[in-house]
DNA sequence: GTGAAAGCGCTAACAG
DNA sequence: CTGTTAGCGCTTTCAC
């Protein structure tokens, strides 16, 4: 007898007809007690669930996305490096989607990579997501892809061209604007900054805040120092900063480079923070245990994943709908012993 | 005319069918050609391609999961947090894990979370992934899951059970033993360690190669202290060595805590390295640039990955034959200026 | 409240 | 080298 021999010798793994068989019903009312739909009665409800347990019995996810079109899934597209800031984001996204029922898939974009963020979207619409998240994304130009998902970029990008594409802030400008109020506020009749690598949206938030706060006071606005996000960067700008006497606050676009920056300012025999205030970003955990402790501001990047991933939860599914207002994330500066009034205090005037 | 009405409006979408029409070939031909399948002609394989191009092909990997059986994804059971070691080891996996074909998922256990590993692994094994690694897992007591897939635990973990579970050690126990060997070999005449939490089999390996070199030299073995990898717990633990004056070397189990470590050393006069010798574990990137620069040892992480990766796919893809060898990772001591010979050299006995 | 039938878009197995 | 025939395990649609 040749009959309906299974295509392999597949021993296990019970599918939904088994459950149902088991439980005394059909096998769409199995389904419908996975789904949590409702109109199934309480009875046969305890009955499927015992019958799925005593079986060890499990969804398919495979033949579910199939069927429904949808994978009850989003894509993040990261930047592959262990930062503190886009690693802090990458966990923070991973709870929203979690909690958002959603489960993570996760791409990362080196740095110099040919295909970019382009070829790390594409590999998403590969795999089947039902949203991507672009996280953290720097300038390669204008990337238009052919997307039907929606699709939200954290931190900024005009240069993403998608049909259902947002973008949501992460609120970096302001925190600039704040740590360099700070600065203001302490006397120092101007600040110089530190920034990160301008190919970054993120960089150029924080110089954006940086140049607003100035901009405000009517303060004089001295050259942009550049750096890498590194230490190593924010040592040599140091080594330069060092040289000029008008240099009395300086605002870094992170602590790793304000730590460098420090160090370099120390060894050229200007104190911190009596010759020079330093505040950086981020509030990385050695922050409070270098010398001197750091004033920083600390980035919410919980705030901002679950405030991203809502807007991108309501364009899935209620794409016919608008998107809900976006809420600011708060802000928080964390005040220590890198900054303090300038040395020698003239009323502050408007230029030197 | 009610005839074949589509099941929604599904407009667009092309399918391999359609790619099929368009070339002018059969379905199955289509499929061969996006599997790399042999035996098909150059001309049509062109044909095919154009066709797809054309109409923007992309496979479906839903269905091509439920058909074959595979999902040619692989999940990472990760803790959540952005510490260096974590997120460095993450985004080396994530790397391995595409240049071996196959797509990431990621699901956090956060510690304290209830459902811990085992709600982790069940959540990828709904979603459907071919393999599982375990990235630097926490003792949460004996982990049993029923899992039919390979699992890789990448940093020791006896207490994972399942039928297809294989340990690749991190070789942290070398690291520390390198570290631990470094400050000897300076002729300190024993080393105090600053240990990670214990429930970290990444905090005990380590703990476990600063007993052995300590050990190999017959050499008595202080009392541990335990910070919970945090700067701050570091700085604790700082204060209370500090009043020891029969420590002049300290391990710590990772650069935050070697950070803080010596903050408090340094508070309390006892400076570094003149004093005490403080060697770290991580090379996080500002431990070059904090004062005194850093000692410490450098993890591998991209090659822990690739390793522990290379494992997982031999298990996936060839579950008859046996695992392959494994290479042992890369060991890399960094030294700075935290460490010295100890001020008052003795010739150095086995005893104080 | 529940069930039967009809696919979702692909790969497996085998025939040519 | 290429095509045909069956499903993979679920959701959808519609009937009861």
């Amino acid at each position: 007898m040749t009959q309906s021999v299974p295509r392999s010798e597949r021993a296990s793994t019970p599918r939904s007809v088994d459950v149902a068989r088991l439980a005394g019903v059909s096998q769409k009312t199995v389904s419908r007690v996975f789904n949590d739909e409702p109109y199934v009665s309480a009875d046969v409800r305890r009955r499927v669930m015992a019958a799925a347990d005593e079986l060890g019995y499990r969804l398919n996810s495979a033949a579910r996305a199939l069927a429904s079109g949808r994978t009850r899934s989003v894509g993040v597209v990261t930047l592959g490096t262990a930062l503190y800031g886009p690693a802090s984001l990458l966990m923070g996204i991973e709870r929203a989607v979690r909690d958002a029922g959603y489960a993570l898939r996760v791409v990362n974009t080196l740095e110099g990579d040919p295909a970019g963020v382009t070829g790390a979207v594409e590999s998403l619409l590969d795999q089947g997501v039902d949203g991507i998240v672009i996280s953290e994304p720097i300038d390669e130009g204008a990337v238009a892809v052919q997307v039907d998902v929606p699709v939200i970029v954290l931190g900024a990008s005009p240069s993403f061209v998608a049909p259902r594409a947002v973008t949501a802030g992460v609120g970096a400008d302001l925190l600039a604007r704040v740590a360099t109020e700070h600065l203001l506020d302490l006397g120092h009749e101007t600040v110089h900054h530190l920034a990160g690598p301008q190919r970054w949206f993120a960089a150029r938030d924080r110089l954006d805040g940086w140049r607003a706060a100035l901009a405000a006071r009517g303060r004089r606005e001295p050259a942009v120092v550049e750096g890498d996000w590194s230490a190593a960067s924010g040592y040599a700008a140091g080594r330069q900063l060092a040289a000029d006497p008008g240099v009395t606050a300086v605002f870094a676009a992170n602590d790793d480079m304000a730590i460098g920056l420090i160090r370099a300012l120390a060894e050229a025999g200007r104190g911190v923070p009596e010759e020079v205030s330093v505040v950086g970003f981020d509030d990385i955990p050695v922050a409070a245990f270098v010398t001197p402790p750091l004033t920083t501001v600390r980035q919410p990047f919980d705030a901002v994943a679950q405030e991203g991933l809502r807007l991108l939860v309501h364009a899935i599914e209620k794409p016919e709908q608008d998107l809900p207002p976006a809420n600011d994330p708060p802000v928080e500066l964390v005040v220590r012993a890198s900054t303090a009034q300038p040395r020698s205090r003239t009323i502050p005037g408007r230029d030197r």
